[in-house]
DNA sequence: TTGAAAGCGCTAACAC
DNA sequence: GTGTTAGCGCTTTCAA
């Protein structure tokens, strides 16, 4: 008797639930599954008995059979461990960028009831704990935010047939669907922005160069200027942190002392440029224009509020889950890429 | 021939595994998952068919029958939609908060081969949604960031039964393990600093009131200068962002401007109040002492520098970790909880 | 130490 | 429209 104390009730299962409503399992797994073929009689009974007993279908029996886990990895890749004061987590969860797509991608989940799994990978170990929990059929899929253009996982991810979309353009050509911003037209008019506002010595703050986003703003934004005759666009490598933006600031001051616009890869390193610029008893946008990339929601809330290009990335976040999704439905969908517009914010930093 | 193309390799098993090493699928078991009585000879020939086939054991398979998932849920909780100009996600993923934790987590996790999976529950539907996943049995346990101290999850999931860990004192006497930090030591240690400075016209901007975080600073906060003969302290609520930091401290301005001293319940907002006290020409911490409330990285990168309480958030993180193991491997150990010591951080700002 | 066999809870043919 | 049945791939008694 006193045994019972501890005893929980058996978890029902389909057949308990099946008994209760005097059907067979298959009826009430078909009432589960919402499969039309019920008698509507047959299938409040069914409903009743599932009330009853407070059944729940088992997921791993469930997952075993259908091959389906109703759930995704949203795999955030950086290639090497960083050796600056750069610690990954702290970088992935305090730049906004991150909030956004998650955000984005939970917004187009939800509805299909399907789950994200968040897996970090910052290091060789932890590559080859992911493949092995890839390939124990943890999820139906992944969405890899990857940085690092050397990084192995899209190739990785490819060869092992597993549905996947990437976070940008892929470094090789891998067959594997993406979505991006358009990066490189969107720093063309940042240049323009500067120039038409009179900006003659203009420098860059990059993001770092290992990575295509990086890259393609720095290339844009080097044509952009190219286009309006200048043909040298000083540049400082950051890395997307915002003190790394103070460095680079104080560094293009050191070497450039008469710079009067900035273009900062990210927000938040333009925030960090604001920063030192107001230490050093410089007016932004009298003195210095700058103008940023992202439109972090911070971007309204700096001193003075960011000129910036603006990326959806709640909107890209969204299709990545879509195209994913698809790509689960359907396995000879072909890889497909979308491309978003960026698009010039003014506000008072330029 | 040529429909040889689309056929995939199927996915070896155990069977496939135990045919090619000439033994019972029961010993390739043993081998996988290291039971001890096996005969050398034979574990040699069973790793090698297992890197011959390149099996891997079937997730959705052991876990039907170990009734393990070997993951857990990280569920951040939000009792009610907010209505400010607060998007939830925005500011989970933008506070530093969140990241430490999940860098804390995760630090313990990855040894045991845990995953996490991320949760987020913003409404009822989300709450609805959330139970009948755990009842599904697709985690083990679940770590619960849980802010509004009306929640209803706490309860749920002590009643159902499953593995927990709150990253707070519970507001009902739920038996349920928890971790938090030793706030109304932190605020009164606020107090303490302030008024050694020679603070005399003291305020304060406090976290949602409907939080016991925030409760238990500015109780704390309160008891510290009713102590030190201060027996009415201003006080304005903010939401722990840093805009509402800023909203907080131009109306502390604007009712008390001889303010000379202010505690921020998180650096966030203190980081807001030092943007306003700037815009006003006030100076930090001539004019008006601040002193925040976590210890971010960000607080070591304002102007000035942060003073500020540090809660030890990865250590606290960790141990929530540790704990959910615990409740996991053992069901029936007690229900726990860890009080971690907070810490005066002296910077510049007061 | 090893193998045979039962069964975890569910879905999906297939027959009725 | 409904029930019967055969597995999904694995772990785990129980015998040998």
């Amino acid at each position: 008797m006193s045994r019972d104390r501890s005893a929980k009730p058996p978890t029902p299962t389909l057949e308990h639930v099946a008994k209760v409503a005097g059907v067979s399992r298959a009826t009430v797994s078909r009432v589960i599954n919402g499969i039309r073929n019920v008698d509507p009689q047959l299938r409040e009974t069914v409903e009743a008995a599932v009330a009853a007993t407070g059944y729940v279908p088992n997921h791993a029996a469930r997952s075993l059979v259908t091959r389906r886990t109703g759930s995704i990895a949203l795999i955030v890749s950086e290639a090497e461990e960083r050796t600056w004061d750069d610690p990954f987590l702290g970088r992935i969860f305090t730049d906004p960028y991150f909030g956004r797509m998650v955000s984005g991608i939970l917004g187009v989940l939800r509805p299909h009831a399907v789950n994200l799994v968040l897996m970090l990978v910052e290091n060789d170990e932890a590559r080859t704990q992911l493949v092995r929990y890839l390939r124990q059929g943890h999820v139906d899929g992944v969405i890899l935010i990857s940085t690092h253009n050397e990084d192995p996982l899209p190739q990785l991810l490819t060869e092992s047939g597993m549905p996947a979309v990437l976070s940008r353009r892929p470094s090789q050509s891998i067959p594997i669907s993406y979505v991006e911003a358009a990066q490189h037209t969107g720093a063309i008019m940042a240049a323009d922005h500067l120039v038409a506002r009179g900006c003659t010595r203009v420098a860059t703050i990059t993001g770092p160069l290992d990575r295509s986003a990086s890259l393609d703003r720095l290339a844009g934004f080097r044509e952009g200027m190219a286009r309006h005759g200048y043909a040298y666009v000083p540049s400082v490598e950051g890395n997307f942190t915002q003190e790394s933006g103070e460095r680079a600031m104080e560094q293009l001051l050191a070497e450039h002392p008469k710079v009067d616009g900035i273009f900062a890869a990210n927000d938040l390193m333009a925030q960090g440029a604001l920063l030192v610029l107001h230490d050093h008893g410089l007016r932004v946008p009298e003195d210095v224009a700058v103008i940023g990339f992202d439109d972090n929601s911070s971007a309204q809330h700096c001193r003075p509020p960011l000129t910036t290009i603006r990326q959806p990335l709640e909107d890209m976040a969204g299709e990545m889950a879509k195209l994913l999704l698809t790509h689960i439905e359907d396995p000879e969908h072909q890889v497909t890429s979308v491309i978003f517009d960026t698009e010039l914010l003014v506000r008072r930093s330029a």
